[in-house]
DNA sequence: TGTATGATCGCCT
DNA sequence: GGCGATCATACAG
């Protein structure tokens, strides 16, 4: 099946965990995104059609590459409806591919810090204002959707780093990944779990 | 393990 | 002028 990009964020967003995705050779898979949309204050094309956000009212399918703080370069895929500002933040990958040509961007060894977050993830596979608004379909991208029979465990809760529209359950995750900028938090820790060893970041 | 801070650009919703 | 769809580093305890 393929990544269907006419298809509102939220749904767009879930698809893509466990797809892949690589830049000039360079990725992995997907185990983090967020949804955003017109209707959403926490949305960076909220207040309309400006020179930053004019990808994100271009045809679906397609790049919005932001600059987040004035430094790093975060990756978005635009969606349907069309013209409607609304698209999918990617967040984290599972790096498979060019790990090493990430490590040399990045600075870094250890493969978990690589990809996990939208800023690091934008600095490991060179993603800069240049492919702005380009067709993810074409080179330098390639999306390749999870195998049709392949079983996708994916969780969903609220984004992270916004301070509006906090309460939206626009996150989604690959269950039980460590690739993830930040672990889902648990809807009740029980009891009996509660003291047993964690997982560090 | 947690809190604070600097870097530095585009937009003010 | 102030604040973000962030991250690395410096501290405190």
């Amino acid at each position: 099946m393929r990544i269907d990009f006419s298809s509102p964020s939220l749904e767009v967003a879930r698809q893509l965990i466990g797809a892949s995705l690589f830049v000039d050779g360079v990725g992995g898979t997907i185990v983090e995104t967020e949804a955003y949309d017109q209707s959403d204050p926490a949305s960076h094309t909220y207040a309309g059609h400006t020179a930053r956000n004019a990808a994100m009212f271009g045809p679906p399918g397609r790049a919005y590459v932001y600059r987040s703080y004035g430094i790093h370069w975060c990756l978005n895929f635009v969606c349907e409806p069309a013209g409607h500002g609304a698209g999918v933040l990617i967040r984290a990958l599972e790096p498979t591919a060019g790990l090493d040509r990430m490590r040399a961007r990045r600075g870094l060894d250890a493969a978990r810090l690589l990809c996990s977050g939208p800023g690091r993830l934008g600095q490991a596979l060179a993603i800069t204002h240049a492919l702005n608004g380009l067709r993810l379909d074409r080179k330098p991208f390639r999306v390749v959707a999870p195998r049709d029979d392949a079983e996708v465990a994916v969780q969903s809760g609220v984004r992270i780093g916004i301070s509006k529209s906090r309460e939206l359950p626009w996150r989604f995750v690959l269950a039980g990944s460590p690739f993830v900028s930040r672990p889902m938090p648990a809807a009740v820790a029980p009891a009996a779990d509660r003291g047993a060893p964690r997982a560090r970041r």
